[in-house]
DNA sequence: TCCCAGTACTTTGCAATACAAGGTATCTTA
DNA sequence: TAAGATACCTTGTATTGCAAAGTACTGGGA
């Protein structure tokens, strides 16, 4: 039992939202995102974010195009479909909703 | 892929976080647990708490001691131990850390 | 030309764990 | 002593993050 595990277990709840938040805001590819997520110290590595792209395009919620890179292999440039907001909305919500309710539990936040 | 499944995986990662932040405010058997979880909305079932509480205790964060009831059988009553303290407080600054990770990543302005 | 380093995407196998469902044990009440 | 309530425990399954290894495309240097 370590603290790292706890962290990463943390992680994953919010690793959907996170990501889908971040192709929210303009087309990216996998890189892009690895490098916003680390940036915000949300470490994700390739072998987790590659499945879960796959898996959010197999759900309908990503879309994606091809485009030529002058440094390498062509890249997935992934956007939001329509569905992919919507559920973007809700996550939002339930976001919103798990914070409070952690809060609660923990009392850190008695009023409010 | 619905939002039912994302709450629940949310759920998951503050799950262990909660029940000993319960805990470490007074001595509870599940039932209490349960209680608890559920008045905050963070649905929770038997098959998922009691494994959990003997994994917490095993790692010794946590010990228990048998207390009759005069209304069925015996009770486990939940403590903490000085580790599942120690353990507390780094779940409490990893929690914050991930909330304002997830509120950078998504960009949560001041708009509203 | 051939090899290598860099970049990007993919796959495989494993481990952790929430949950549903069913089981066992204890106690009270009628 | 049977029924019901309470409490704790176990089993099987599905999900999924991760480490590690693999595939593929590009450009530069010997």
């Amino acid at each position: 039992m370590n603290i790292e595990r706890v962290k990463s277990q943390m992680r994953k709840g919010v690793l959907e939202y996170c990501i889908l938040s971040i192709i929210s805001k303009e087309e990216v590819y996998a890189s892009d995102i690895l490098a916003t997520l680390k940036e915000a110290k949300l470490i994700v590595v390739e072998g987790t974010l590659y499945p879960l792209l796959t898996r959010l395009k197999n759900d309908g919620l990503l879309n994606y195009r091809w485009e030529e890179s002058t440094s390498g292999p062509p890249r997935k440039y992934y956007g939001l479909t329509e569905m992919g907001q919507k559920f973007l909305n809700e996550m939002d919500a339930t976001w919103t909703e798990l914070v409070d309710a952690v809060n609660h539990t923990t009392s850190k936040t008695k009023k409010k």
